[in-house]
DNA sequence: CGGGGCTCCTGTGCGC
DNA sequence: TGCGCACAGGAGCCCC
């Protein structure tokens, strides 16, 4: 569910409540969420503890946490359906955390695909080794980019997806950065010509900022760190818009599936 | 390396 | 109303 921009805007949302709060108390209530370490040294390495710390690296939200002097490293990977919504708590919570100010921080997540860590060194965690660059940071540049694109030879928009390849960007964000370069989601990453890949770069950037400005695209589950919706779903050209008018030239909108997702875009301006 | 299929899950919406 | 299927902001794994 969550893209860069989602994670972003949940960050930033968190940062604001919950720097310098201890937990107090942690409900669990489902423990499947939960991949490391056990559920025994999980809750004790997290209850007394104080956030210090809180930032993103793709779509990984990553709390710094301080327990008797030790440093740890809280990350969540909300994948499809995970929610952390700061405030009253909720019953329905796959895990909960009680804060010393008797707020609540809600970790929800109805498809229970979504990953939760505790772990010493989080640079050390296997898809921070693989993970690419990031795309709104200063090591993301065009002669990079347009290098690494032009030798691969998978379609555009699976490469777009492959956090390996670029951290963050997800299904909505592929769909309107390649609508906006006027890019086929088809293409062969190898044919794309110099102009096409700058105009594939600058999209990219121009999407993810747009997105994060709006806090992010509610489609069903996405919140933020409140319990909001954000309001860049009204700012899609393409995505989740099958059959209807292309924004800019009137062409129904197609949907096509590419590695098993759902692909949006328009046949007459993307080629 | 690339691509397809399957898997982890729960829930919703649609056509018949 | 009920049933079955498709589909959902993700990503790892296996196999060809």
């Amino acid at each position: 569910m969550p893209e860069l921009p989602e994670v972003e805007t949940i960050r930033k949302d968190l940062k604001k409540v919950l720097l310098n709060e201890k937990i107090n108390e942690i409900v669990v209530n489902n423990p499947k969420v939960i991949k490391e370490p056990s559920l025994k040294k999980f809750n004790q390495l997290l209850i007394k503890s104080r956030v210090i710390d809180i930032f993103r690296r793709g779509k990984l939200l990553v709390l710094g946490i301080e327990k008797s002097g030790e440093k740890y490293f809280f990350a969540i990977h909300l994948r499809m359906s995970g929610q952390i919504i700061y405030g009253q708590k909720n019953i329905k919570s796959r895990v909960s955390f009680k804060l010393s100010n008797n707020k609540w921080l809600n970790y929800n997540d109805q498809r229970l695909l979504g990953v939760l860590r505790v772990v010493r060194d989080w640079q050390n965690l296997s898809v921070i080794k693989k993970m690419g660059p990031e795309p709104l940071g200063k090591e993301f540049t065009q002669s990079e980019f347009k290098q690494r694109v032009s030798k691969r030879k998978g379609k555009i928009k699976s490469l777009l997806l492959d956090q390996t390849f670029v951290a963050g960007i997800g299904n909505i964000y592929a769909a309107e950065s390649l609508f906006l370069s006027g890019i086929n989601p088809q293409r062969r990453a190898d044919t794309l010509r110099d102009n096409e890949i700058k105009k594939l770069f600058d999209s990219i950037r121009k999407v993810l900022a747009e997105a994060i400005k709006y806090r992010g695209t509610s489609f069903s589950m996405y919140r933020d760190g409140h319990g909001e919706g954000g309001k860049f779903l009204n700012r899609l050209f393409v995505y989740g818009r099958k059959g209807k008018s292309c924004l800019k030239c009137k062409t129904p909108v197609r949907r096509i599936v590419l590695a098993g997702r759902g692909t949006y875009f328009c046949e007459k301006c993307q080629s």
